[in-house]
DNA sequence: GTTCTAGAAC
DNA sequence: GTTCTAGAAC
């Protein structure tokens, strides 16, 4: 099995089959497992399930699924909405539970993702991970360069006028590519950062600070 | 997507 | 000399 399919392996197969390791969660029509490379303290997948009358090449990513019946569309998108919702609160509990603290959570797509089949990244806003490893990991989740699409933004693309949508289903390569390697920035302070390693150092010492602050205020 | 590593950057 | 990046291979 390739590594870029093993999400549709996971999609098109009884949640009953896939191991703990993988499996957080499931309903009726999708399944939240563990990125297997977490680029930050939490990092799910959330992927809809191939059954009828959904087709594995509809679903092999945002932009084949939005080219698509656009009611269809609509209806993956929003339940994959409402699995993030429930999703954030189990993420908060256990932050709570083992850090003492509730931090943000980033939930939306890569422009253009490298692995098959749709997934939506619920991910916590700190970045701190060892396999955080190069500017590509970092850019592709930084909140506010574009390559990472929040869920609330695809689903914007639905109130809009025809013509907006058209032009943001596109999610052409040659346009969100290059933005993996625009400079590193920290997301939180927009500070400029000479290399990975300084990177990480500083995004570290940014969540640290905010847990100290938060504590803070809980102890109050 | 990751791993490996040559050669650039320091 | 060591650290770090980026592209090829998988």
């Amino acid at each position: 099995m390739s590594n870029l399919s093993v999400l549709r392996t996971y999609a098109q197969t009884s949640p009953s089959k896939l191991p703990p390791s993988v499996l957080f969660s499931s309903t009726s029509t999708s399944m939240t497992v563990f990125d297997a490379f977490p680029k930050a303290i939490f990092h799910f997948l959330i992927l809809p399930r191939i059954q009828p009358p959904f087709t594995t090449s509809e679903l092999s990513n945002l932009r084949t699924l939005l080219k698509g019946d656009k009611e269809r569309a609509k209806e993956v998108i929003t339940a994959l909405n409402e699995d993030a919702k429930t999703l954030h609160k189990e993420i908060e509990e256990e932050m709570m539970a083992r850090y003492g603290f509730k931090w943000g959570i980033c939930t939306g797509f890569h422009a253009v993702p490298s692995m098959n089949h749709v997934h939506l990244h619920v991910i916590s806003d700190d970045f701190c991970s060892d396999r955080l490893k190069n500017k590509k990991h970092y850019n592709s989740f930084h909140p506010k360069l574009g390559f990472f699409i929040s869920l609330d933004e695809v689903l914007s693309w639905f109130e809009a006028t025809p013509s907006y949508y058209s032009s943001m289903i596109k999610l052409d390569e040659k346009q969100y590519e290059p933005i993996l390697k625009e400079d590193l920035v920290c997301w939180r302070c927009h500070k400029s950062m000479k290399n990975i390693p300084t990177l990480k150092a500083h995004l570290q010492e940014e969540w640290e600070t905010q847990a100290r602050r938060e504590k803070a205020k809980l102890a109050k």
